[in-house]
Parts: structure tokens; C-alpha cells; sequence
DNA sequence: CGTGCTACATAACGAACGTTAGATAGGTAT
DNA sequence: ATACCTATCTAACGTTCGTTATGTAGCACG
């Protein structure tokens, strides 16, 4: 028993290894454009077998936006938890937001481009969570704005301005590039925060 | 001759109407979604009829991305050209590119998100080009921040997160959506000029 | 020692894919 | 009238697709 345990740890299990070969694959060719022979060979694995661990190929781009949501939406949670008022709430969450679109990079490119992949059922399941998420943002401007300490025009498209550039994130990142992930959020953060703010004398342009 | 010209601009050619069509399709299905039949149906034609046309499906994606750079570049170009000074330039860059993301959503969506199915000799190409496009709002920031008028900390990165940000436009903006292109370009235009904008006084956080 | 479960493999299904070959209807030019 | 050109059609090609049915090796457990 403990050693089956054990064992199971040693390797990461099939289902797991199956849903990190789809997220490489997708991310590079598409959904439409990877086949279930292409992703098994990533694997050393026949085709057919990959149905033991998952009912179709649909389900496993099911479970690969089914778990980034879980990340996003239990990490920007914590962020926002862990420190008090608007600016430091907000640098929290954009700060996550870019530390995510970075590290898991290729799910979270998947998250925004595949969503036209998804059977409409699954398309509900995924878009309700991500609003769940947006909402986040969208809250923390309001309160902001609201105490004073932020001028947002329009908290939707703001909220959505801010999204779409840290989201960006994973569109161009690379492990080897110039800069470490620490340093794009530090910056993301800072020209985010200056928009966002409100001045007190006029304004800057 | 003359009647021949009369009724070729009456309705668009056919090679017109194939990019249009393809545009709408590939943008909803994606390029690997999208069959020949299917974009065949969606013009009343049957598929062999559009290599009439185009030589290949690759062809069709390459036309439609190509012509999309055509109207980055030559619309970035005149839209820098027409006014001096970086903020004015960065505010009319920017605006141009807001704009084209909007007006022209879904071949701007598409050249983003198929840059993966292109060939690799003809993503040599668009890479090039989307390059050269990319160096126009690079240029705008080292010159402005040259001049003392905006504080950058990194170029690279600023205009990574600009462009990112206004290209994120084509993703969600819908016709009957709430706001107009207009009043989006205004306040794109008015955040990224005040994240870059250089502060005389300490900084607003 | 055998029974059953886990995790694969082999082989095959029908459907859909991009593409080509060849025929044809309708207009234009000679 | 004839010859040609343009723009489409029908039919079919070989390939690949997602998926299913079935077989089997290795291990756990009684």
C-alpha cells in the first residue's frame, strides 16, 4: 500500500503525464491542429491508449483550462487575502497575474486561445469561472475608485485593459529571455498602478 | 472593357469575398477548425472551386495576414507621420492601433492566434514584418524617453505590455458592445501615457 | 496457483481532410 | 460560327482523423 504510494509519487501518473505532453502540443500546433497519434507519440504510447485515461480528446483540453482556472482563481484569492487596501490588493493580484502567465506559461496561453475548442457545455463551465475571475479585478478597481484612491474612467474596459497586457504575458515570455519573471511583474505592476492612480494636482500629460 | 470594370467593383471578386469569408471563419473555428468544404458552404461554392482561386488553404491564411500587416505598417506610418513631438506620436500610435484592433478585429485577432499554422517560410515573412512594426513603438519610446518626457524603465518590455494591451482589443470588442472604438482608443490612449509619462515630482505611489 | 485488475498494444472502423483531374456552362473576341 | 477564357462543377485520390473493440503482459491478492 505505502509503497504503491510511493511508486506513484516517483513518476508523475499517466494522467498527469498525458495532460503535460497536450498542453506543450496544443500550445504549439493548436487543438485542431494536434492529433491524438501526435500527442501519443510525444508519450512513447499508442493512440488508443491514451482512452484509458481520458474519454476523449476533448476532455483533455477540458481538464488542462479545468485546472488553470483552479490555479487562477485560488491564486489571485490568496493574493488579494494577504494584504489590506486597494493599492496593495491590486498590486497583489497583477502581480500574481503576470507571476502565473509566466510560469505556466502554456496553459495559460491555452486558457485564452482554445476557449473556440470547447463543446458548448464545457465553453459554460470555463467562461463562468473566468468571470468569476475578472470579477476580482473588477471589484478592486471599484473600491478604489470609490475610496478615492484610484481614477478609473470605465472599470470594465480598465479591468479588461489590465488583464489583456499581463495575460499578454504568456503570449511572448521565455525561460531564457532577458528578464525573470520577478522583474516583468515588478514593472507590470508599477505601469499599471501609475495609470490607475489617481493624481492629486492635475494631470500628467 | 469599361462594363467589365463597372461589374467587377459592383460586387467583390471572388478572391475578396473567399479572404472574408475565411477571415470570419478562421476566427471562429480557427484555421485547423476550419475546412475547405466549410468555408466552400459558407459561399455557396463547392471546395474544388476555390483553388480556382487560391492555390492552398496555407494560401488563403498567408493572403489574409499579409494584408493585415499592410494595413499595421502604412497605418502606423501615417499615423506618427502626421503629428511631432513622442507623446504625440506615441498618443496617435497608439490610437491607430486601438483603432485597426477594432475596426478590423478579427484579421488583427487572426494574426495573432495563426501565426502558428502559418509555413515556415511564410512566418519568416509575417515574423519580419510584425518585427518591423513592433520597432515603430520601440523607436517612439527611446526617443521620448531621450528627451526626458517619459520615464521607461525598460523599452522592450514597455512596449511588449502596450501592445499586448491594445492588440487584447480584437479578443473581446463586439459592435454592440457598450463602447465605440472612439471612446476605447481615448482611454487606452490616456492610461498608457500616463504608465509612461515621466512624473517631475516623486512618484504617484 | 489462479483470478482479476491495471495499463498498455494491435487492428480496424467510418468519416472527414486537402487536393487534383476532368467536364461544362456562359460569356467574350475573332 | 468558332474558338477561347473564366469560373464553376462532379468525382475521386490517398491520407489522416477520433474513436472503438479486442488482446495481453505484469502485478496484487486470495
Amino acid at each position: 500500500m505505502a509503497a504503491t504510494v510511493v511508486a506513484t509519487h516517483e513518476r508523475a501518473d499517466a494522467a498527469e503525464r498525458i495532460l503535460r505532453a497536450a498542453i506543450a502540443l496544443f500550445r504549439e500546433r493548436g487543438y485542431h491542429g494536434s492529433s491524438m497519434r501526435t500527442l501519443a507519440r510525444a508519450l512513447r504510447m499508442e493512440a488508443a491508449s491514451l482512452y484509458y485515461h481520458f474519454a476523449s480528446k476533448q476532455d483533455i483540453l477540458f481538464a488542462i483550462l479545468d485546472r488553470t482556472l483552479d490555479g487562477l482563481l485560488d491564486g489571485v484569492g490568496r493574493a488579494v487575502a494577504a494584504v489590506d487596501g486597494p493599492p496593495a490588493r491590486l498590486r497583489a493580484a497583477v502581480r500574481f497575474h503576470v507571476l502565473f502567465h509566466a510560469h505556466r506559461q502554456h496553459e495559460a496561453f491555452l486558457s485564452g486561445s482554445e476557449l473556440r475548442s470547447l463543446t458548448q457545455a464545457n465553453l459554460r463551465l470555463v467562461l463562468a469561472r473566468r468571470d468569476e475571475y475578472e470579477r476580482v479585478f473588477r471589484g478592486l478597481l471599484s473600491v478604489g475608485a470609490r475610496a478615492g484612491v484610484f481614477q478609473v474612467g470605465d472599470v470594465r474596459l480598465t479591468a479588461m485593459a489590465i488583464l489583456t497586457m499581463c495575460t499578454g504575458v504568456a503570449t511572448w515570455f521565455s525561460d531564457r529571455g532577458r528578464l525573470a519573471p520577478e522583474s516583468i511583474a515588478d514593472r507590470y505592476v508599477e505601469m499599471i498602478l501609475r495609470s490607475v492612480t489617481r493624481h492629486p494636482k492635475g494631470s500628467p500629460s
